[in-house]
DNA sequence: AAAATAAATGATAATTTTTCTCCCTTAGAA
DNA sequence: TTCTAAGGGAGAAAAATTATCATTTATTTT
């Protein structure tokens, strides 16, 4: 397991046990919710407060050190900052994964159709995982 | 301006003047939030209940009569449920447009490198609008 | 066209979610 | 070490969402 002091640092972030522990957590999972990243929380510090979960993950996601993906019909869930990449969402078990996929001739055409200045894209795709299907 | 009574009905939806209004905002604006959507419907209704926009917005999202777009950095918008398509999103002035876009080949990618039964994308594309770049 | 009924509305309370305040502690710098 | 700005914890406060319930209304049935 990587170890996030320094990482953290960069991004301008003090690096408290608490936030080692957020960022170990996303490490492990992959994709967190902020429910969940409570409960894991409150099995290694016995009385983190919701508000240090809910102010970290403000400023972890203003200083860019995690990024917040919104799931159709599911709670938002978190991860740490990493490559552009687009998202595969169980509807049924909730499951996330990154996967990467080359988005080039899509942002293209929506270029050529549209007067947008596009810098970023959000990919979700939407089915039954490997388990659920 | 199209009339929703009918349309309404076929969602199983009771077409009462508040839902009509709703609808109409939504065909006139193309997307809107639910604040903004309430603060319309108080032009129309001096005592309409936030209560109401809530319960209807639900509703009409249970039914298929309406959906949500997440938007990064944004509040939801809704939007009257039409052909699959992808959104552009102003990051400025949080203008929302559709965009009609191919998403075969990446659809077709993910399937390949991925064991999802994927059923469904949802994409927002990020950048500056006309107005605003 | 009127009556019946199942559902929607509005007002408000209750819940849930998120943010803030305040005081104490601590990470990181000197 | 010591110092200091920032972070953490506890709980209050605020904001967002949902539930309750009496009343009204859209639609069905007669």
């Amino acid at each position: 397991m990587k170890n996030y002091t320094q990482i953290l640092r960069e991004h301008n972030l003090k690096a408290t046990p608490q936030r080692l522990a957020i960022a170990d957590a996303l490490d492990a999972k992959g994709h967190i919710s902020l429910e969940d990243l409570y409960m894991l929380m409150l099995k290694k510090f016995d009385s983190i407060s919701l508000a240090t979960i809910y102010k970290n993950i403000h400023i972890m996601m203003e200083n860019c050190f995690i990024q917040e993906v919104k799931l159709p019909h599911a709670k938002s869930v978190y991860e740490l900052t990493k490559a552009s990449h687009a998202h595969l969402a169980c509807s049924k078990c909730g499951a996330v994964e990154d996967i990467s996929l080359d988005l080039e001739s899509v942002v293209a055409e929506a270029r050529a159709k549209s007067s947008f200045a596009i810098e970023s894209s959000e990919l979700v795709l939407s089915g039954l995982c490997k388990n659920c299907r």
